[in-house]
DNA sequence: ATGTATGCAAACCATTTGCAATGAC
DNA sequence: GTCATTGCAAATGGTTTGCATACAT
């Protein structure tokens, strides 16, 4: 009935299935990883994960969250994006599938949102050579934020300390 | 005439009057790495950049090319990528405009080409609050090579070494 | 003359790695 | 019991920084 719940349920019988297929062992480590990952609904940090597994007092160390991460991107259930200004993140393939991202190239914020109707328009895209199996589609840009204020470029001339995180 | 020649003039006046208008000087250094970027017909790396003027027995300090680099992409004369395997590429922000990215989420390949079709649909594609400059649309999926390979996905289980460049 | 840009080497920081100890099978 | 996985700490590597020197203005 609820679709969120059979959608993680799926996603945790994939991640079963990679760890069986690869015969790599099912861990305390992992597990509790894999559920903090698939409940994210927004796009997330391994930072993140680590941190509110610590909130949580399960210690894991950063190094098990790496390789973990890296197992959830081989299974195809995380996506990992590194956008323009460094920042990484990680997201839930099935949230991360069609979507529109907003960067501003003056404040580097990124906004995203999901676009049905362009579902329509790429399934018939012809990628030759290629199997496609989802597409994002980055806009460059100024947000209207830095638009409306003019003095951001002079802020901004010695910008690299703000730009990171 | 010749329109690559114009395109690079009008790219030295803009790099000119960026300077200028910022009060920053018009050193060799500063001159070389722009002459060696405006030649660009393709994506390029930092280190590229660094080793061809090494190669012309011109030499620059690497911290000179990241600060030029970083001039030419505030004076959006340049463009920087983050591909999700870690890769760093510049490109001429006049080449990058509007191109299509097939990445290949087995082997990490990139293949980009540009698809003037795409002008018209997205000129009145709607971004709320938002004024955007250019796009970029990546697929992600399986190249043909990877898609004939089935042995690659074993061969990659233990694939970290391989992945960076 | 003045103060910015450069080169160098040291610092930084996210990510990776090596290895001994742990624990899944 | 065996061998993969973990945690820790050390190593790595791309990028940034601090400072003395060089040079554009």
């Amino acid at each position: 009935m609820n679709s969120l719940h059979t959608e993680k349920d799926a996603l945790k019988k994939a991640f079963s299935e990679y760890l069986k297929n690869r015969k790599l062992r099912h861990t305390a480590e992992r597990d509790a990883i894999f559920k903090n990952v698939a409940l994210k609904k927004e796009p997330f940090t391994l930072d993140s994960v680590h941190q509110q597994l610590e909130d949580e007092n399960f210690h894991v160390s950063r190094a098990s969250v790496y390789n973990t991460m890296e197992l959830l991107l081989d299974a195809k259930i995380v996506v990992r994006r590194r956008f323009e200004n460094g920042v990484v993140q990680y997201e839930l393939r099935s949230a991360a599938e069609e979507q529109v991202y907003l960067i501003c190239t003056e404040c580097n914020k990124v906004r995203k949102f999901r676009d049905e109707s362009l579902d329509e328009f790429f399934k018939r895209y012809k990628t030759p050579k290629f199997y496609p199996e989802y597409f994002s589609l980055y806009f460059y840009g100024i947000c209207s934020r830095c638009k409306y204020c003019v003095n951001n470029k002079d802020i901004k001339s010695k910008k690299k300390t703000i730009d990171k995180k």
